[in-house]
DNA sequence: ACCTGAACACCGTTCAAGT
DNA sequence: ACCTGAACACCGTTCAAGT
């Protein structure tokens, strides 16, 4: 083993918000302190701050890391709405493996290179849909917050790693809400089934992000742009 | 004074969360603890276990009084596009007023006789959309959390009681985006006032339920329901 | 430069008593 | 029935040392 091989320090930035992600996917983001990543790498909790300022700084460098996993499609000749689609698909995807993380997204796409290059992106398709500055700035915003919000799941529904006490728990609510009256609330006791399964997460992506671009379509300004698209 | 005037505990679940709530208006949800609870009302923290089995109830009664506080409109006879935007504009109004509170609803609307039926309305009202019960109830979850995502602002944004603490942060973070490459993030660059505007949750709520509504009409099923609506 | 160890000021919560 | 007091097992973070 010669000495330049496989050389580099036992901590890093990346290795350690990368393990950190690990441990909000594995047993949720209440779980994840500052104590329980040091234990996990073997090393006081102190050492940890020597990469990270604080516990914040930490987050944001796992917001980063989904943000940088998101495969921004190039530019094309599309409809300006079909590209927006595949963008936020493109997002889904990157967030939807950690849901117990996606909601660290929220507040940070401004917050990091990656972030930005997401944000740009869909500014440019909503500035292409004919929406001036303002419009975009707000419209994006929302579609954002949509995005996380069909990502993230209830509580405690991902972070028990034991399957029994989950799917207890999945019992239990579904239980409460067949208990309810039928007379009261009919559509909510119709619905029990799907209800508990949209708030677990398990959501029909497909037909959010239908939509939300539909929503962003509709509220188009009539005058049509000098850009392509119908 | 006779003895059965005013005559009541001094401690009781209803007082406990409006205090609760109060805390969290004022500084934020995150200095909202069991400890600093107690001490408002002169007692040990202990006290409180009385009256919730743990922090978590507690914080369900607080996003139960939100739920409570929507005066959800009566059903007429105006298209339900019409009746569900007034049901998103009440919602908004029960919510706006706390931002760092609003969150906890995300997942609670279940869980209590006001959230219930708030979601039941809303139900209805996708029913009469011509929408199937499971459709209902995957386009009520996700127009629920668009409208959290509206309300919720950064942390940090509304915690601090401090104006000038938020106004410089307020400052950096547009120097911040302002100072960004044009060359990369032109569209960034060019909407980081709109923008941070957003991100602070000053945010266009009339244009946001358009859209959401907007988008809830145009995932319609074709065929048109029985029931009365364009 | 990178990590340790002890300490500080907090958390939510349990348990056994008090009145 | 309602509240107290002490304690437990945690937090994030500071500071002063170690190598």
């Amino acid at each position: 083993m010669s000495k330049d091989t496989g050389r580099q320090r036992r901590l890093d930035p990346d290795r350690i918000a990368e393990s950190a992600l690990a441990i909000a996917d594995a047993e949720g983001l209440s779980t994840l302190t500052v104590r329980r990543l040091a234990q996990h790498h073997g090393v006081t909790p102190m050492a940890l701050y020597r990469h990270f300022r604080d516990k914040d700084e930490l987050l944001d460098a796992i917001a980063e890391r989904l943000f940088a996993a998101v495969v921004v499609p190039e530019p094309g000749d599309a409809p300006w709405h079909e590209q927006l689609q595949d963008l936020l698909a493109a997002i889904l995807a990157a967030l939807s493996p950690h849901p117990n993380a996606a909601g660290l997204t929220l507040h940070r796409i401004l917050a990091s290179e990656p972030g930005l290059t997401v944000a740009e992106r869909a500014l440019a398709l909503l500035a292409e849909a004919g929406f001036s500055t303002d419009q975009a700035a707000e419209i994006g915003s929302q579609v954002i917050g949509s995005l996380i919000a069909i990502v993230t799941p209830a509580p405690g529904t991902t972070e028990d790693s034991d399957p029994e006490v989950r799917d207890e728990r999945f019992r239990a609510k579904r239980a409460a809400l067949a208990a309810l009256s039928p007379r009261r609330y009919p559509h909510v006791v119709a619905s029990a089934e799907t209800l508990v399964h949209c708030a677990s997460g398990r959501r029909d992506q497909a037909l959010a992000v239908h939509l939300i671009v539909a929503g962003v379509r509709a509220v188009r300004p009539t005058g049509s742009p000098a850009a392509a698209g119908v």
